[in-house]
DNA sequence: TGTTTCGATCAAACCGGTTTAGTAAACCAA
DNA sequence: TTGGTTTACTAAACCGGTTTGATCGAAACA
């Protein structure tokens, strides 16, 4: 394990005969060096392989050059969610190219709060994304009060202090509502995610005005927890009213419920539409193929990047607007059966 | 946007009435301190709410105090694999414990050498983490050229001076295989991953070794890119070889094949057997359930940081041994149909 | 008693950058 | 020639910790 010690900005400077600061000024692209000496500073820079040092550079202009992502979900949650990768990408896509670093935490759900407490005290990052928002989130209020930069994914229903990525579920759900009713269904049911999620409880309400709007009466909704066994056990459930539709808030719970609905002997989707929401990788691949929403958590995260870069920056930053969902209609939603009768 | 300022190591001297260095002794748990001013230390430190900060530690001991962790999948990819988020959280359940943090870095495929160069020359990490590893994978040397302290997720198929969690899909795949041929299978086909990761070609060799264990002749072997959307292909493709059982190499691409196979009239498991590889959160969730192999992603995210950091330490570090992944059989496996007749 | 030893503490250097204050030389106008 | 600006650069302070070398008083020893 060789420890090849890198060079300084103080063998720069000795071997372009200036001083430190000199070097800083000409590295930096600072006026007040002549361009003779730039040139010879950064060709000594070149030659000795020089990289500026972030932990020094941190300390003295006292930013990390970092950012973070709290990630509270459970693991095996978080495995089965296509958003936080592609997300991640998106972010990094933006950030690798300015020279920042994203800084991951994982934490149980319960010990959130200390996980952003814990890099904002450490001074690991310069600002934070706040994902997975939360009905009345209190984190809002905790990085208004540690005066970290932040940027929401979605707008708060609360008041916040930060710029949002103005990510909307309600389109999405709308059209696969009015998709499903312009198919001619009537009983259309809802498997929501938790309610104490912004994007559980907010496609929840999406579908219920969805609804409204299509002249339908409300419809049963069951609440899950985004996993397949939560989405497995709430179809079971949910049929029980006996909805010629179900509209799921996310794919891994349509998948699950579709398989539970084929093996109660509903055809998917003779006697049964389904929809999801994500569009992951799978949903064109299972049978029948999945009708579902198609989001971009890709692009929120490069928008979402660039959204806190500037805001680290000091710029005033105001919220980001993202194309709607757009609902992908594949095989698994169809005309009711007819002889499920109109009431 | 309050900026408080936070009270450094001085401000702590000040109120206790002694030098900076006595400070970061007492805070150290340094000899040299007598109890009485320790405690006062410790308590101006509280009552200040001071916590130290990374930046300048960093600086001083020149340590980053992170790990990193460069994934160089394409997005989508990413996204369809439960691997990394469980890693990761694992990864994480160790270092929160002792205030390292995660350093991620997502690249295009090409970009990934460049990746690990440049958290090596900024001086972001201390150690780095080496996933996917690839058939002669050129990592290794460059890491080890770099002095960079990294463990590697399965030992890599070249020399390396680097510990190695050792994950072993053989025997993973030697059940899948084992489950089969005691079903009473004698044609089993495999989709495996791409050839050029040593996990592909791993699960690969040790089907080949399996079959021929079990007495039977090589199997037809399609490879594809873990994608469901390559999955599908490759199903369609092997089929045409009339295997009775398909053994997959990850779960994505064993449920993409599955809707295939029935799609193409091929029951499953009445007419197809089929496994699959990762035990995703979907596996028992889609119709019929899928039979496949449970590795712990979390455990080795555990145990990889854990050598990382005692490698970093300085420790020397054996590799890590991991439980053997355990076949969990489901219902898409079953005995072949008789009309087939055995050759 | 004088000397040694040792524990407790402090002042200062250091990590590798950035930034400010200051200076010498060049330039310019009167 | 003088005096005032500019330009190009240096020296030194600073960021907030850690670490080393020196100092000082008290206890231990001869």
């Amino acid at each position: 394990m060789t420890r090849p010690d890198r060079p300084t900005i103080r063998d720069v400077a000795a071997a372009a005969g200036v001083s430190k600061g000199t070097v800083s000024f000409a590295l930096n692209g600072r006026p007040g060096v002549s361009e003779d000496t730039r040139e010879r500073i950064l060709a000594a820079a070149r030659d000795l392989g020089w990289t500026p040092s972030t932990k020094a550079r941190a300390l003295s202009v006292s930013r990390a050059f970092a950012v973070g992502l709290v990630l509270a979900r459970e693991p095996e949650l978080l495995g089965a969610d296509p958003f936080f990768p592609a997300f991640i990408a998106g972010v990094e896509r933006t950030l690798s190219d300015r020279g920042q670093a994203l800084v991951l935490q994982v934490v149980p759900e319960a010990e959130e709060e200390a996980g952003y407490r814990r890099l904002a005290d450490a001074g690991r990052v310069d600002g934070v994304f706040v994902l997975d928002l939360r009905v009345a989130d209190p984190r809002i209020a905790l990085l208004a009060e540690l005066g970290m930069p932040a940027v929401t994914i979605a707008r708060p229903d609360g008041p916040s202090p930060f710029p949002a990525v103005l990510v909307d579920d309600r389109p999405g759900i709308a059209a696969a509502v009015s998709h499903l009713a312009g198919l001619g269904h009537r009983h259309i049911a809802h498997v929501a995610g938790p309610a104490h999620f912004l994007h559980g409880s907010r496609r929840r309400r999406a579908f219920d005005d969805a609804l409204d709007e299509a002249g339908l009466p409300p419809g049963p909704v069951v609440e899950a927890d985004f996993s397949a066994a939560g989405g497995a056990a709430a179809t079971r459930e949910i049929l029980a009213a006996g909805p010629t539709a179900i509209v799921y808030s996310n794919d891994l719970m349509a998948i699950a419920g579709l398989s539970v609905a084929v093996e109660l002997g509903r055809a998917v989707p003779a006697r049964l539409s389904v929809t999801g929401f994500d569009n992951t990788d799978l949903a064109g691949y299972v049978s029948p193929a999945l009708t579902s929403v198609r989001t971009d958590p890709y692009l929120w995260g490069r928008k979402a990047a660039e959204a806190l870069l500037e805001l680290i920056d000091g710029g005033t930053v105001d919220d980001v607007p993202v194309p709607a969902a757009q609902l992908v209609i594949r095989a698994s939603t169809a005309p009711p059966p007819p002889e499920v009768r109109t009431e």
